[in-house]
DNA sequence: CCCTTGACCTGAAGTTACTCCATGTCGGTA
DNA sequence: TACCGACATGGAGTAACTTCAGGTCAAGGG
């Protein structure tokens, strides 16, 4: 698979996908003769993680770290576990905010609501 | 209220409230003779609400066209409440972003595990 | 066979949104 | 009066991209 497809496939924008293996956030991406990278499947599934953890609030710092383990193989599996579990925990993090803020924009609406309504 | 209080009730760090004051994302704030700054309940209650759009990701260029349109007044009501009701649209996208990642995230745990429990 | 096109490459500079730092002032206390 | 803590400023540093300038390669059309 070539990176536009990947591009299309992952959500992260082309120059995402190269700013990440430069920065070895994923694993190595196998070159064709022509010095262009062909991602594997596993790329792609990496890329989709990475991308679904990225938007969810995850620093690059940890997704390296997280690559790390991965390239240490099946040994690695419980640190990988706990980091995961780790970010979970911090979705629920995100989610208070999410409600918060949704409250804070219902009472925010129905004040502006209440100031129009008074002009009639 | 001086600046440590506010940061204290809004969550923005003293650094980035000082920073949105200066780049026109927030009112003026009023000064004392001592050239510090002294914020009033309307700054305060900004600063919450700026802290919660900007911990769901409103870029703070929309933060500062937000900005402008309160410093209108009245007038500017139905724009303001446009932007917030754009911004109650977005929420709901990251909350899928979320859905989506924590459905990830079992997935792969659920793969961890399989792969530990198979060692025994 | 040559030329153009399109998808890709690289290294470097630019952008956003802070964050940290050095240095300086002011009001109050020992 | 000397110092302390909370605040001030301007500027440099950082994270995570994004954009840009300039170059390569394979394929197709004239």
């Amino acid at each position: 698979m070539r990176i536009a497809e990947v591009s299309a496939k992952c959500g992260l924008s082309i120059d995402t996908i190269r700013y990440y293996e430069k920065s070895g956030l994923c694993p190595e991406v196998q070159r064709g003769t022509d010095g262009k990278r062909r991602f594997s499947i596993e790329n792609l599934d990496w890329l989709i993680l990475l991308s679904s953890l990225r938007e969810t609030g995850m620093p690059t710092r940890k997704m390296k770290q997280f690559s790390e383990l991965y390239r240490q193989g099946n040994t690695a599996i419980p640190a990988r576990k706990a980091m995961l579990e780790e970010h979970e925990a911090h979705l629920e993090l995100q989610e208070l905010r999410l409600v918060k803020c949704k409250a804070l924009l219902a009472f925010k609406l129905a004040k502006y609501d209440e100031i129009l309504g008074e002009k009639l």
